[in-house]
Parts: structure tokens; sequence; C-alpha cells
RNA sequence: GCCUCAAUAGCUCAGACGGUUAGAGCGACGGACUGUUAAUCCGCAGGUCGUAGGUUCGAUUCCUACUUGAGGCGCCA
């Protein structure tokens, strides 16, 4: 709509009919007022010139941010600056006054994204709100549009899961039982064999397991949707309900997946760049001034890459007094991380082969006996933005190792039987969606780039 | 889960060593002016000072608890 109208520079004198919310008005006692009408669809308002001889022109003065309007007019070539067309009304229906202009939660003005949370139904009227969804409606093509281009299939993992995938993480229960009158066995436990589906289920913290069953079959496939983490986490850069693009690659070891994680990063950043602009615009005037240029850097630079040992002796020879001692072996903090990316590279870094103690049972273990093929990607200002590794695909390190972590072998019994039918190196990693908008667009808080999110004490709308 | 900070107008904040009428900016509303565009200028309205206790002659101010929010750490994406 307005996107069409202000991007395809249509022919004057041609007739249009636009619908959407007025930002502002303004009157000259000339006997003429100029709206600016937004439809959300991209970020620049439309400026509707509405004159005294309208039949309504008394009840278009009383409209305020946020009424709603139906527009008919004629495209004409704008007397004012700001724009070079405008829309000299000929019909202005009003849907919807707002009740009351003094009181609106989101009146025109610059609001805290501390306080929009707390209006969050209200909130996809602002420029920023409305610029965030239209920024993550991109990435999100964008990741589906580089993983099909090359190759990869979308296989919609389950939600609801019977195991705890990684051992990591709190999960939320599933249950349709009466938690006020649970059912007990004979030993006076919950009885979840009468439970819905027979046995106590979560939802998922990761599509990964499932998603290793389908790459070795099909070879490059992807999840990507939603999990869950019930962790308590008070952070800017956790929430309880995320999205996660998580890509399993077949044939393929530590290297091919950093490659693709490198490569599709960069494709999302261009991408962005191409149908954004208008956005990432305002992000740079009104959030953080580096945010194009960073990502226009960084679409023709290399990322960095380090191993795990060569970031520890960085970290130890840095002079700087971390508040985390730094020694091999140790897992990086937060300060260490940004420390590396923010300063010492001064760009996304990838750091591979992690001490194998600090990482989880199904990466594969590197011939030194210490370091797994671990990769994570960490991004200036956000922290770990990728997480991933090279899969252990040897039946009998993989069952060794579960069992020096006490990991069921029981309830992952098919997750072994990949390993013991015709199994073949592969890897795989999980990327955030929200820290990378994030990262994107300067919004320094995960909860500002999802619609309504979901954290600790935190379940609104 | 741990630590720190905050809560005063629709929003962002200031303020009172505890004492008559609690201030500003933005927004809203009214007016002036203008092909305006974060318009400008003038004016007006708007407050149970988060909740519950306590100390006190008197608490929005001090104390305690609670609630909510923010930031940092841990966990991770």
């Amino acid at each position: 709509m307005s996107r069409q109208v202000l991007s395809s520079t249509p022919e004057l004198d041609t007739q249009v009919e636009l619908r959407g919310w007025v930002r502002s008005r303004r009157d000259s006692k000339s006997g003429i007022s100029f709206i600016a009408l937004s439809d959300g669809s991209c970020f620049d308002t439309i400026q509707i010139v509405a004159q005294n001889n309208l039949a309504n022109y008394a009840d278009i003065l009383r409209l305020t941010k946020d009424c709603s309007i139906i527009v008919t007019g004629k495209v004409v070539a704008s007397l004012g600056e700001g724009q070079h067309i405008e829309i000299l009304a000929d019909n202005i229906k009003i849907l919807g006054f707002v009740e009351n202009p003094d009181s609106y939660p989101v009146s025109p003005k610059r609001h805290t994204v501390e306080y929009l949370r707390e209006v969050a139904h209200l909130r996809p009227r602002t420029n920023l709100i409305a610029a965030v969804m239209r920024i993550r409606n991109t990435v999100s093509y964008a990741i589906h549009q580089y993983l099909q281009d090359n190759g990869f299939f979308w296989i919609h993992t389950p939600l609801i899961t019977a195991a705890d995938a990684e051992g990591a993480g709190e999960l939320f229960q599933v249950t349709s039982l009466d938690l006020n009158n649970l059912p007990k066995d004979e030993q006076g436990k919950v009885d979840f064999k009468r439970d819905f589906f027979g046995s106590p289920t979560f939802l998922t913290v990761s599509g990964q397991l499932n998603a290793e069953a389908y790459c070795l079959g099909m070879s490059k496939v992807y999840t990507f949707g939603p999990t869950f983490r019930a962790e308590n986490s008070n952070t800017t850069r956790h929430l309880a309900e995320f999205w996660m693009v998580e890509p399993e690659i077949a044939f393929a070891n530590l290297m091919d997946n950093a490659l693709l994680a490198k490569s599709l990063l960069k494709y999302v950043f261009k991408t962005v760049l191409d149908k954004n602009a208008d956005d990432m615009g305002f992000f740079a005037q009104f959030i953080n001034k580096d945010v194009v240029t960073r990502l226009e850097q960084l679409v023709n630079q290399e990322f960095a890459v380090l191993t795990y040992t060569e970031a520890i002796d960085f970290l130890l020879k840095s002079n700087k007094s971390f508040e985390n001692e730094v020694s091999w072996g140790i897992d990086l903090a937060s300060e260490h991380e940004r420390w590396l990316c923010e300063e010492l590279m001064q760009r996304p870094t990838v750091v591979t082969d992690y001490p194998r103690d600090i990482k989880a049972f199904y990466m594969r273990q590197n011939d030194d006996g210490k370091t797994v093929a671990a990769m994570d990607i960490l991004a200036p200002g956000v922290g770990e933005i990728i997480g991933g590794a090279q899969r252990e695909e040897r039946y009998d390190v993989l069952v060794a190792r579960m069992q020096e972590m006490d990991i069921s072998r029981e309830t992952l019994y098919w997750y072994l039987d990949l390993r013991r039918f015709g199994t073949v190196p592969h890897a795989g990693f999980g990327l955030g969606l929200e820290r990378l908008i994030s990262y994107i667009t300067g919004v320094q808080n995960v909860r500002d780039v999802i619609p309504f999110p979901r954290a600790s004490k935190s379940a609104n709308f």
C-alpha cells in the first residue's frame, strides 16, 4: 500500500486508496491539513493533503495519532520539501478515533523500550517496533531463502519431546493431568502412565537431535521455529520462548559448519541492507550510529577465527584484569567473550575447539583427547549468537562419552541407532534469531525484537 | 538463582534535612501563525508521590516487608 505508492513513483494524477493510521496532523488556517499516514508496510509515512472543502473536514480536524482512516485521492507532486509526492484527498473515511488522546499509551513522543513492553499490544504502532519487526521478517525470509537455495530441507521437528535433549537447561513440562488431583502409582509418585502421552513430556529446548535423524537421510536439513527454556535468566539476551535456526549437514566437518554459518550471516546482513535501508537508517539515527556501517563492513570482511586455545593465550597476554580468572579449561565468561570480539577482533569472531569437559556429550572428540570440534560465533554487543559442533559419529566413542557424563542411553537409543546404521560425519549449529536481530538493529534487549516476549514472571498479552 | 538500582502527572524525570499551594520537558487540549513535516510561539488542564505496615504531633520524604521494572553475573541461543 503506502510502500507500493512510495516505492514505485506512480504516475501523477493516479487515483489511489490508502488505509492506515494517522501518525500526525498539522493544520493551516488557510483551510488545509497535512496528515502523515502509515500502514506499517514501510518506514516512511505518506502525506495526505486534506482541504476544507471535504464534507467531514470538522472531524478531520479532530484526528490524532493512530486514528484509523481510509483515504481516496489523487497522486500529485508535492509542493512541500519533505517528499516528492503526496495524496490530494477527495474523501477521508474515519474508521476509528482514539478515545483518549491525552492518556493514549503510545502518544506521539519518544517512549522507552521498557515502557513499550508494558503496552506490547500497541507498540507495533511505533516507528521502533515496526521497523524491528519488518527486519525480523526480512531476516527470517532471508534465512529460508539462503538455505533453500543451497539445497537444505526445512524439517518441522516436534515442539513436544519426551527427552531432555541436551541435558542443558530447565524444561517446561507438558501435561494434561489435573495438577490439583494427580494420579499416583504404588510408590506414591505421580503416575505419568495416565498422562496424555503416557510418559513425562516437555517443550523442546532444541530440535537438533531430531534434525540429526533427518540429516542422516536427507543430507542437508534445518529446523526453524520456537524453542523453550524454563531458566530463570534475567538478562538482555535470554527469553523463555525464542526462535532458533538449526542447520545440520551430513558429510561435513567443523570447518564446513563454520563456513555455512558465516555465509548465511553475510547473506542475511546483505539482504537486510538491501531491503530495509530506511529502517536501518532509523536505527543508525536513534539507536546506534554504527549499525549500518558495521553490517556493510561485515558483508565484505572476513570474520575472525581462532581456536579456544589461542583465545585463552590472547586473554592471558591482554594484561586486562578480568573478574573471572583465565586459564585453559575454563568456560569463557561474558567479559572474556566481549573482550575477544569487541576489543581484540572488533567483529564477529568464531571460536573453535573447546575443552571437552565444558561441552555437550554429542560433540565430536578431537584427536588431542582434550578438546571437541565445537564452535561459537560471538557478536560484539550481543555475545554468543551461534553455538555449534561437529557431531560425534563414532558409536563407541559416543557411548563411552554418554556413560562418562551419565546420560541415559535408553531414552536416546534412537540417537545412538543413527551411529549404528550407516553413520557419517556431520555437523550443525544453532542460531538465535533474536540475538541476531538484536545485533543487526542495535536494539539491546531481545525482549524488544520479538512480538510478545515471554520471560520469567512475564507472559502477558 | 545471586547482586545492585529504581518506583512522583498519559510518558521521561527533578524535588522536599519530615511541616500549609509537589515542579519541568514531552504528549493532550485551547489559541496565534505557517505548504506544514520531531513545525514554531502563547496559554490551560492534569498528581491517593507503587502496595501494606512501622517510627512520629505530623510521612510522598525515614525504616521494614511485599509487588513491579531495569541492569550486572551465572546458564545458554
